[in-house]
DNA sequence: TCAGGTATCGATACCGGTATCGATACCGGT
DNA sequence: ACCGGTATCGATACCGGTATCGATACCTGA
């Protein structure tokens, strides 16, 4: 018992005899367990993160931004991933649960019914991230999806894109590409528009399916001034094809990305894209638990927006592209 | 105790119990409590993940084979990012480790001798991952990256590469990018050479990063006839200022990544690079730890190499790049 | 000198499961 | 009818910590 206290700092214990335990226990290679531990309290100091897939760059950096936050905490990331499969994500979510985390992180909103319950059970501070659109139960980080779309259709309407076309890359039902598609279109059909060319792939993003996609636009419909796109690297695929085909982007197409990622940089102005803070929405869902479960005001529930920043480039000026 | 052998499907306990605890449990809404079963075992069904960072798309993906493998099994991934630094990776294991976890997935060989003696009191199986070079303490999954940097060097000289430079981003201590140049470079003075040009940064890589540096080393030495990067995305930086400059790849100009990332596709054929299975360390350590922590043959400590391929797409014929 | 307070420490119960073992009921064979 | 075996289930101890409370020693002021 003494000795359970010298180690962790408590009271009551003299200063003599805290050096004597610790002496010990280093001689010892005395390791501790946090099960017991946390056998003893409501819940564990362990924080639960539920997201898609990892492969992907966006949930990777999510993923830094939480771990970031956490970094000298004495809380720990759990994590399981869902593939944006609803009843692995049931699955997920309940295992996590019952290591008793002290709270989680939870991607996308409007979770169905059951995993509703549990979570809500559960009374832990939950952060739903990504998304702000669908219904929220406790705190959320992330932004409108659709209102992104919408967002950025219009202001490549105020630059007098008219012939817009749509590539996307949208696996299962990753609904937060959709929904921008959603917004885009919003947009669009308000200045009576549409798209004019749609391409869609049930498949994993990459700048190889990008450049494929592109020329399969391209084939469908010539005469695209503009082409959205679900994610920065089909978008940067796209552009690389069209560099390799002589097509001169933005002058004559302009692409537009999401995320703003590094590789949206990689010939800078080149692409427009839409820039997420992704680690950020990590930290500050990281930052609420924190508060929550070690502050007073727990019972606060908070929502942040964090609004993609839209950068257009070179495709505002529409100039041809000179290399300096 | 009958409830609890039910709802585990453990033996003794008649069909028609296991149904009436089964809806009883679900009536309720139970949860379990994952920390109370461990703390009865030896160890907990966690298992233990150390990396360097996630932003890293290499550690991503790693981490993506990892989830995968332990899917659908009672294993769930806890784990900590170390940052490169050798104190809080310490920190982090020791953290973990008093989850008492089923086994441990980390990064790097060679490992301090305090880190490697709480391991070794573990007494868990341990796979380590990315590096056979250096010293193991049970398992290892990875490749020599010594011997990768070799490798590539004796590819190119063979294609008659002689002018060659080095642009490297080498962040903190990540040893395995200087290794890969310690080999290159001693294929390079096998053959009476060395590099004709060095730049260093000691920052992430990144794609603008790859555009910067080149501009650098194009100015210093501006004859350079290949250029090996540490990463495919500086790599890529490079190509694409080179694509813009006009400056012939790979014809006039070799450029050589490492990993195979898909940005190393963004112009077909245009970068060499080592091919690395970044997923497949990830799924191989985790089936190690499946195979050590369910199975019998316990024991046994596996070592496996997934040697990196060697793709020099069309710097081989070295013709110059034609669009079909 | 003694009562009351404080500093320090140990004994005990408990967290929520599981392993173990004993108790009970029921079965078939002789 | 009786016995040994099996199926089913509950009581108990225990995993390794921590909260609580009581015990002891020592200190201070009256």
């Amino acid at each position: 018992m003494t000795a359970s206290r010298a180690l962790r700092g408590a009271q009551d214990v003299s200063q003599a005899t805290v050096l004597k335990v610790n002496n010990a226990a280093k001689e010892i290679g005395y390791v501790g367990n946090h099960l017991a531990a946390s056998l003893t309290k409501t819940n564990s100091n362990l924080i639960g993160v539920v997201l898609p897939n990892l492969t992907n760059v966006v949930f990777s950096h999510v993923m830094n931004g939480i771990t970031e936050a956490l970094g000298n905490t004495i809380f720990q990331p759990v994590f399981g991933v869902t593939e944006w499969d609803e009843d692995r994500e049931y699955e997920v979510i309940k295992n996590i649960l019952s290591w008793r985390p002290a709270g989680m992180i939870v991607t996308g909103t409007g979770l169905p019914a059951s995993t509703r319950l549990i979570l809500e059970r559960a009374n832990i501070p939950l952060v739903q991230i990504m998304d702000t659109d669908g219904e929220v139960i406790d705190s959320v980080v992330g932004f409108s999806h659709e209102k992104a779309g919408y967002d950025m259709a219009q202001a490549l309407l105020k630059i007098g894109k008219r012939r817009i076309g749509f590539i996307g890359c949208i696996v299962n039902n990753d609904r937060r590409a959709a929904k921008r598609r959603v917004g885009f279109r919003r947009a669009l059909k308000e200045a009576n528009l549409d798209f004019c060319c749609e391409v869609n792939e049930a498949a994993v993003s990459s700048v190889s399916l990008g450049r494929k996609l592109m020329q399969e636009a391209l084939q469908d419909c010539p005469d695209m001034e503009c082409i959205y796109f679900t994610n920065d690297d089909i978008a940067a695929g796209a552009l690389f094809y069209c560099i390799e085909r002589g097509i001169d982007v933005p002058s004559r197409l302009t692409l537009v990305g999401f995320n703003g990622m590094d590789i949206s940089n990689s010939f800078p102005g080149r692409l427009a894209t839409s820039v997420t803070d992704l680690t950020g929405i990590g930290t500050e869902a990281a930052k609420i638990l924190l508060k929550r479960c070690t502050g007073e005001k727990s019972e606060v529930s908070e929502r942040i927006v964090l609004e993609p920043r839209i950068e257009l480039g070179n495709s505002v000026s529409n100039a041809p592209t000179e290399y300096d």
